[in-house]
DNA sequence: GGACCCTACTTATACGAGTAAGTACACTAG
DNA sequence: CTAGTGTACTTACTCGTATAAGTAGGGTCC
């Protein structure tokens, strides 16, 4: 059962290769009769002709791979749902994604394996501008969609998103009624380069409004999150926000496991939106943003950006949602 | 900036084509003398060249692509780490891996959309052995590396494990002395063909231990769960097993708001371990596998399948591990 | 009635690799 | 001295596609 080849089609039509080709890829500028057009649809169709992807790439100088890399974004639950999203649309499209969630030790390893794979587009989000894997792959002419935010040099669009995440979050619990804000971290994010850029936006927040911030490194052990949630509840603080769902849910049993009527005596929130956040009870607040609309827009732009790959692309980052429930709801 | 062909290595090298390709693939029965060699190589060096993957895809008639259908296993917290350990251990053997988590409303579209992906091999996790798509892709001589496991012909591998899961999960609470136990289901299961597997499957687990077992499905709210919690705890029941972590969680705090003590009077188990398990208060038994063991299982057969498409490859499924902590250890 | 253009194709080549088959030379056996 | 056997290559073709360039026939224009 060999493969059936254009060849095929042809010799079924009873035309050349060529004018399948052409027909097939609704080539400009050519006249092809509406006879012979349908002789030749026919043909395709019967045979269950599928073009080779190889030979086309091979051809073309380009393979119809889209390039995601995916950082330690990875990890987030939202965004393992945004690949499969982007993932369906762009087989909708004739691409196909890959996404690559090897941590590279240095970026030149990174260059060397995204450049082997040699895709038609990559997928700008995760990845800081001077990256020099970016430099190289924009230098060989593969087409970058990238976020349509401004992000300094040294960081990635999703550094700002996730800044911007805990904003939203921070700005929703101060809205609530929040005056002494505990914001918990997990310990892996202290030596993370982005708590440079997030704390001071969240001070920031917090300073404007005039309420009171403090930062908190909690391990992620039952005992580390009582002994917090004791310390947060002794001191007269209102509220504690997570920095994602996966340390707010613990939060939340500690508390209730010590008695403290969340959110009447604090409020809980997180970022996120994993399975639990809505079933736990309380029911959890949190920050997300549409995973569907994420995955349709990384892959709306690519199209585009594979035909004009110098012409800078950008896709519409979906906005952060907060998500309001029990937990930082006083009517509750 | 052109890519480097093996043309340019071989003028450089001052060889033909053909020395070039016949030395960087070691082709046996071909002799090549040591100071060729070197020149060779060390024109391949400097010039940086990548062979390009869609020519050799085209000439050898296969890709480096590896597919792996993920069906509704994609949802898994276990199963995205997994995709990723298999993605980096593929790269460093020289392959791709293309995880496709669409749910193809018909068997035919995933056929069609496979084969036209032309992947050299595909993992068999999650395909039932009777699917339209698995036998067209074997027909095609795409590899196919399997779980060395039995399955059912209607079945994929990935039930079987998911049931053997849960059996774990059953035995383990079992074990730690619960004899009235409920099992509660997320909505969506009811309506899964695996619930025909799993009911009889720990039905026979709890008949044979001589302990009480009885379903439920559980709407994830925290009011449905609370409800349930309420019915539970009246009812003498000493165990409730959550069908999945996200379940668990929530169980777990709606019986602690009920103030029934987990796990003197009650104990909770889970699947999958998320990262919320070991942090909530009590901290949550569960299931799961070694993610990276599995990854680098799921990889390390395709090499061989490639090589020998006809000969069955089989992958050994990590063993499962019950992750004991203080929501079913009475020691607590 | 030739120049010119349009339609509807076909012919021929290129993309970059892998590999069967051929060649040229050196060495050995008889 | 010739046939045979290695060694160390090269030549020539192939995979399936896209597309530039060519062609054949009919119609239009001046």
């Amino acid at each position: 059962m060999k493969p059936v080849t254009s060849a095929d089609v042809a010799r079924e039509a009873g035309v050349s290769r060529a004018t399948v080709s052409y027909l097939l890829n609704n080539t400009p500028g050519q006249a092809i009769s509406d006879a012979t057009r349908r002789r030749v649809l026919d043909a395709a169709e019967r045979l269950g002709y599928t073009p080779n992807r190889n030979a086309r790439a091979l051809r073309l100088g380009r393979s119809d791979i889209v390039l995601f890399p995916l950082g330690d974004a990875a990890l987030s639950h939202v965004f393992a749902h945004a690949i499969n999203a982007c993932s369906a649309a762009l087989n909708r499209e004739g691409f196909t994604l890959v996404s690559d969630a090897t941590a590279y030790p240095h970026p030149e390893q990174a260059a060397g394996a995204w450049l082997r794979l040699g895709p038609a587009a990559f997928i700008d989000l995760t990845l800081p501008a001077d990256h020099g894997a970016v430099v190289r792959m924009l230098g060989a002419g593969i087409a970058r969609v990238s976020a349509a935010i401004d992000v300094p040099d040294h960081l990635s669009a999703m550094d700002i998103i996730s800044v911007e995440a805990r904003r939203v979050q921070l700005t929703h619990v101060i809205e609530q009624g929040a005056a002494d804000i505990v914001y918990a971290l997990p310990p892996a994010f202290a030596k993370s380069p982005k708590s440079v850029l997030l704390l001071p936006a969240l001070d920031a927040v917090a300073t404007d409004a005039g309420v009171g911030l403090r930062f908190e490194t909690v391990e992620t052990t039952p005992q580390a999150m009582r002994a917090g949630a004791k310390r947060w509840a002794g001191s007269g603080c209102d509220a504690v926000c997570g920095y994602s769902d996966d340390l707010a849910v613990p939060i939340l049993t500690a508390l209730a496991s010590l008695g403290v009527d969340v959110p009447a005596a604090m409020m809980v929130s997180g970022v996120d939106d994993i399975p639990a956040a809505s079933a736990v009870t309380p029911s959890l607040s949190t920050v997300t943003w549409s995973v569907d609309e994420l995955g349709e827009s990384l892959a709306a732009g690519v199209p585009d950006a594979v035909l004009h790959p110098s012409e800078p692309v950008r896709y519409a980052v979906p906005e952060l949602r907060v998500v309001v429930r029990d937990s930082t709801d006083r009517r509750y």
